[in-house]
DNA sequence: CCGTAATTTCAGGAATATCTGAAACTCAAG
DNA sequence: CTTGAGTTTCAGATATTCCTGAAATTACGG
């Protein structure tokens, strides 16, 4: 390997981050050349820059496919791949998430779904039956809320960040001129208690 | 493992899962039944449940102590050490995210800067340089967010996440009545432009 | 201080995951 | 067709992580 220092500390960094998210370090490492890259490269000048397998790059740019981290690109007259990365990195970050979601949080929430279908009622699980359930309402509620704000456009997302709580204050005021969103009042919690 | 099957295919689940996620299977397992048990438990009570070796019990015990993710519990008159997780659902993610940054994110953002600073100015790698800053500003600009949203109390959080992107006709109508947030105008974008 | 139950450490073996080179496949140009 | 550059596959080699049992350590009750 024998890139620029810059470039070097950050692919190395994102090799060892990448180990800790589901994909290998090799992967890592290809993805952060191709975000650094100023163009598409193709799989041999991935090779030369990373100095792992040609066969390694093939299965790590694959990857990167199935997830789609990573763009296709064909220059005319030259019949190989290039790959790139998205220019805009909030649509990296959107489809990390929506890939991340669809591996994982989906099948949890279809498993502990089936799970609390397949319990006989009346039973001595009944500590563990209630945790799971609460366990879904919980996922299912943070679902809800990405399903809702991965819809913005990216300028209203960033807005809303840079709100941070913010916004809180503002839904108060809000919430003084016309009640809207569903709040606590003297009468009783709107939300349902954690157990406790 | 002879466990309920409730409480099996759970375990099984989250030990998959755990392993996508930087910790082992094993103690992805270990959690998931000090999760559902109803009350707290000693190593060798999971060794019971889950078969595996007392030394291994140990050491997963450990890890997820090192997460904060378990509590130590005494029995009075059992000189034992007890493990349980938290009742409230809503601790445990706040824990998990806070150590994930810690672990993940707060380096990254160390990385991030000193790579920059150490950058020769004017250089061939501009491309590379200007992504390493866009990155950069991108993970602060979430940070900043998460600092924010974390000092919630839950009951604030949860009205938050279950409003959504409804939080947006909130603001809209707040902001015909008092400007507040930075919001584009006709005269130019508040948020800077990504670039293109 | 002992004796002992509880816990932790650690070296090596077992199980996984990762990487490689050689061979197989694809497909477009000639 | 044939050719060959480009790409993918795959079985085995390598490296890494995980797990275990034996031995060491800790710390409490007496």
């Amino acid at each position: 390997m024998d890139l620029p220092p810059l470039v070097q500390t950050f692919v190395l960094h994102f090799g060892e981050m990448g180990s800790r998210w589901g994909i290998s370090r090799t992967v890592g490492q290809i993805y952060a050349v191709l975000f650094l890259s100023a163009e598409p490269l193709n799989a041999d000048q991935i090779v030369e820059r990373l100095g792992f397998s040609r066969s390694n790059v093939s299965m790590g740019l694959k990857e990167l496919q199935s997830w789609n981290l990573v763009r296709l690109r064909h220059l005319p007259g030259d019949r190989r791949d290039y790959f790139a990365t998205p220019e805009d990195l909030w649509e990296i970050v959107r489809t990390l998430v929506e890939e991340r979601k669809k591996r994982e949080i989906d099948p949890t929430l279809t498993m502990l779904r089936e799970t609390l279908m397949l319990t006989p009622s009346g039973e001595a699980e009944r500590h563990a039956q209630a945790r799971v359930a609460e366990t879904l309402e919980l996922i299912e509620l943070l679902t809800r809320w990405y399903d809702d704000v991965r819809r913005l456009e990216t300028d209203r997302l960033v807005q809303l960040l840079a709100l941070g709580a913010k916004v809180q204050k503002a839904l108060e005021l809000k919430d003084r001129i016309l009640p809207f969103g569903r709040r606590r009042t003297p009468s009783g919690p709107a939300v349902p208690e954690e157990e406790h």
